[in-house]
DNA sequence: GAGTCGCTGCTGGTCTGACCAGATCGGCGG
DNA sequence: CCGCCGATCTGGTCAGACCAGCAGCGACTC
């Protein structure tokens, strides 16, 4: 008896029983980044399916970033640390579907740099203000260069704000956001010829975060947040959703340039 | 000649060519939610490769939620609308990992609840009043209720407020960082026999921000999300993580109870 | 003529067994 | 002792089969 084809609607997949477990594993701390799945062909005996299921499991946990598995690897499938890209694929397709608009980007982004300044401030090592300078020597020698590799060094400087705040979901969450702005951005903003202008008032704004932090003020580096996003964005959005950005501006006592 | 098992790393993979192929196709419009893909054996002709390729690929399209196939379906895959769900899937692996902290949790939330408040108290409307009226007068009936019953529908309140807040974004985020929470203090902070205590608490503290949100004062509301989740939680925190706490409050000019 | 039965052909779900390319490792010959 | 070679492992791919169930259609019955 060859005991296939049974009914298998919805839930029953049997593919769906591998996803499910290593999943559950992998979020129980179970399974750990760097540990090793089992070979397919051990999987198969495990599970008591064939491998082309096996196969299919293992293509849908390596789109979610769980594993990856590399080819003549006797060591079995990785499995990974948990990243923010997934997020920021499905945040892509999302917002070039226009179903998130750049506002809610600009908006989420507000909160979440907010806070991720203010924590910086009170958690900040001197390596943190050294790494942070030297990005911003590297960004003024950007001044002339291509935005796109600027954009770059302007997510970094970010990425180090979020190192030194110590806070690995406002990391994970603050990436995956200010990487989908950024994306959008450059479609959106990139003819202004304005754009030697954004890129002094970016190291204008970095010097004046870089200044609080390492003051140990987190609320000035939060506002400073707030209020530089506000200006940059405020002129590419609706009414409705540019009042929301005041609101979130003055809710740290920030204020809204006239 | 079988022209099979060439050698095939990284991107190079079979399905790969489908499932990026479709992505970006849905991605451009080309194809609209609705619309029907190919059956699986007409797929192996369109892209010549075998059956268990494409099926890899379409199993990778349906954990990314572009796209379902139903068994027995003469139509082929449908294709989906685009939808924020494999973002929630991500943002609940990322937080259920125990690597994420309580307090880690709790910051988060302070933040998320915050600007969800504020953005409530701008964008609410009759409607929304009414089902949080509606769902205060259930949480009061539940007072001598399971702390878990209780605990649902205080989460509840919060998604009629990110409903409110008309922030797809924010909502996804919260939505997450909320159930972690609950999920995570019904281990910990469940044993203490002040629960009824807890409960009154949760009650008026939710009387207070209906009032806020009502009358349109967005920094109150957010205010009391701060203040509220720092009464709640500092007790339970290290020094450090408390500091930080008070340090969200006070961002938005809120006072940390002596 | 209208209604029902059953066949045929389609679908997706699953399994089996095969082959390829490359890596690893043990053993054999120099 | 060193170096080469093959057995054996891995993941990637393919081909072909079977199952369960639905749809359409033709034939048979009333």
């Amino acid at each position: 008896m060859t005991d296939t084809g049974r009914t298998a609607t919805a839930e029953h997949r049997a593919y769906r029983r591998v996803v499910d477990d290593v999943e559950a594993r992998i979020a129980s701390g179970e399974l750990r980044p760097g540990d090793r799945l089992p070979s397919e062909r051990e999987l198969v005996d495990r599970y008591g399916i064939a491998r082309s299921s096996v196969r299919e499991a293992l293509r849908v946990l390596e789109s979610l970033e769980l594993v990856r598995s590399a080819p003549r690897d006797p060591r079995g499938p990785l499995v990974l640390p948990i990243t923010s890209a997934p997020i920021r694929r499905s945040l892509g397709l999302l917002t070039s579907s226009r179903t998130i608009s750049l506002p809610q980007l600009v908006q989420l982004r507000m909160v979440i740099d907010a806070s991720t300044n203010l924590m910086a401030a009170l958690r900040r090592t001197p390596e943190h203000l050294v790494a942070l300078e030297r990005n911003m020597a590297r960004m003024r020698g950007l001044l002339h260069h291509s935005y796109a590799e600027f954009g770059r060094a302007d997510l970094e400087f970010h990425e180090i704000l979020a190192d030194a705040a110590g806070h690995e979901l406002v990391r994970l969450y603050g990436e995956a956001v200010r990487e989908a702005v950024l994306e959008l951005i450059q479609q959106t903003i990139l003819d202004a010829d304005d754009q030697e202008a954004h890129k002094l008032r970016s190291i204008r704004h970095h010097t004046a975060v870089f200044d609080a932090i390492s003051a140990g003020d987190g609320r000035a580096a939060s506002r400073l947040a707030r209020e530089s996003l506000y200006q940059y964005y405020a002129d590419h959005v609706g009414d409705e959703d540019r009042e929301i950005m005041a609101a979130l501006v003055s809710e740290c006592g920030g204020r809204v340039d006239p």
